[in-house]
DNA sequence: TAAATAGTGTCTCTTAGACAATATTAT
DNA sequence: ATAATATTGTCTAAGAGACACTATTTA
C-alpha cells in the first residue's frame, strides 16, 4: 500500500515442508533427490508452487499428502525465506511449515512420483541440499525442540495408543538425549492429557505396559 | 520443486510492519489511513511491494524508515498471511513483521507522504481497520507479549539510558497489568544484562533514580 | 528363577509471587 | 517537615533435577 515509482519485484512463492517422524527410536525427515536443475541429484525438501484459489496451508498440506499420502497430521508454519539469490531461477519466496506425523502413518516408501524419496535421521542428512534447505531444517528442528517442551506438539508423533515408555522414547529422540523416567512420568502426568485405558501391550519376557490415549481436545 | 499441471496461481508479494512503541506510558502502534481503494479511508498497519534485489527483511525496514524515518530498530518476522480472497485486488501474501521502536526515537509525527499517519494506543484502535490487519496486529501483540516474558526485546522499547522504574514502566505497558516492584527488579537483576551508570535522573522533588544502559552484546 | 521392562517417591535447589519499610531529594 | 519517588529483603509455594528400588510378566 502505498510506493510510487521502483517497480515491485517480479516474485513466485513455494510452499516447503519439512516432514518429521519417528523410525526406529529416532527423529527423522523427509527428503526428496530433484531430478532437474538447479541442484539436479541434490536432495530438498518437498514442496511447490501455490495454486489458485489454495490456501498457504491447503497447499502445504497438498505437498504433504502428494510425498506422503497423509492427511491428518499436524502442520504449522515456520518461516518466510526470501532472501535474494536463494534460488537461481529468479525471485522466488518460500514459506516454509513442518508438519509432525503419526509413527504409525509414516509410510516406509514415501514420494507418489519418479523422484526419490527418503526418510533420514536428522542426526545424519546428507552434506549439500539443494537451495537454502539446511537453514529451513535448522529452523525446524529448533522450533520443534522449543515447543515440545512447552505444548503436547510431541503427541503428535505417535499413534493414537501408546505406553509411557513409547512415548518417553519419543521426547528422547526429539530432545536427542535420555530423559529421567520418573521426572518424565510426573511431567507429563502434570500435563493432564492422557487417558489410560484398560488395556496393555506386552512384548517380549516383561511385565506389560499399560495403553495411554491423548485426551481429544487438548493441545 | 516438482508439479506437472495445475497451473501455480499470479501472486504478489507485499511486505507489512506492526511498529510498536511507548508514548505517554503506554504501548502504542503506527497506523497509516489509506487514500485509495480497496479500503480507502481505512486505517491499515504500513506496508508494500518488495522491489528488486530487496530481501524481506531489508523491505521491512524501507517502509518502516519511509513511515518514522527511524532506521536503528528491533525488528522481527511474524508471520505470512495469503488466504485467497484476504486482498480484493487479487492474489497478495503479506510477510508481516513486527518492529519495535526507542521511546526517544519515535517520531511525534509519523509519516514521510501526503498519508496521514497516527500512533495508535494498543487498547484503544480504530474498529475496523483494512484487509485482515487485525488478526496481524493481534499476532503481533501476542508474540511482543510472550517475548518480552523470556528475551530481553523489551529494552528496545527505551532510550539508551534510563531509570529502573522508566523499564519496569515499560514492561507493564506491554504486559498490560502492573507488576511488583521488587519483583520486578529481582528479575532484571538476574538477566544481567543492566549496567549501572554513574548518573542519576532527578525529577521534581522526589529521589534521584540511578540510570542504567543496556550491556552491549546481550540478546 | 532369570531376564526384561514397567512402575513408583523423596529430597533438594531454584524460581516466582506476595508483601512493607526505609532512603533521598526538592520544596 | 512534607511530598514524592527510589531502593531494598523475606517468606512461601510450586516446579524441576538427581537419584534406586520393587513389580510383573514370559521364557
Amino acid at each position: 500500500m502505498k510506493r510510487a515509482a521502483a517497480r515491485p519485484a517480479r516474485v513466485q512463492v513455494t510452499v516447503d515442508v519439512v516432514i518429521f517422524t519417528i523410525r526406529d527410536g529416532a527423529l527423522h525427515l523427509l527428503l526428496v533427490r530433484r531430478g532437474i536443475d538447479p541442484y539436479r541429484g541434490r536432495w530438498a525438501i518437498p514442496g511447490g508452487f501455490i495454486l489458485e484459489g489454495e490456501s498457504l496451508e491447503q497447499a502445504a498440506l497438498r505437498e504433504l499428502r502428494e510425498e506422503t499420502g497423509v492427511g491428518q497430521v499436524y502442520i504449522e508454519q515456520l518461516y518466510t525465506f526470501g532472501d535474494p539469490g536463494r534460488d537461481p531461477r529468479g525471485r522466488i519466496i518460500t514459506v516454509a511449515y513442518y508438519a509432525l506425523i503419526a509413527l504409525d502413518r509414516a509410510p516406509v516408501h514415501a514420494g507418489t512420483d519418479a523422484a526419490e524419496a527418503r526418510w533420514w535421521p536428522v542426526t545424519a542428512l546428507p552434506k549439500r541440499l539443494a537451495f537454502d534447505h539446511d537453514r529451513i531444517i535448522e529452523h525446524a528442528l529448533e522450533r520443534l525442540r522449543a515447543k515440545i517442551e512447552y505444548t503436547t506438539v510431541g503427541f503428535q508423533l505417535l499413534p493414537e495408543e501408546y505406553t509411557l515408555s513409547e512415548l518417553q522414547d519419543v521426547y528422547e529422540a526429539v530432545a536427542g538425549r535420555p530423559l529421567d523416567k520418573r521426572n518424565f512420568r510426573r511431567r507429563i502426568e502434570l500435563l493432564d492429557v492422557l487417558i489410560p485405558l484398560d488395556q496393555w501391550r506386552r512384548a517380549g519376557a516383561s511385565r506389560p505396559a499399560r495403553l495411554y490415549r491423548f485426551r481429544a481436545g487438548s493441545f
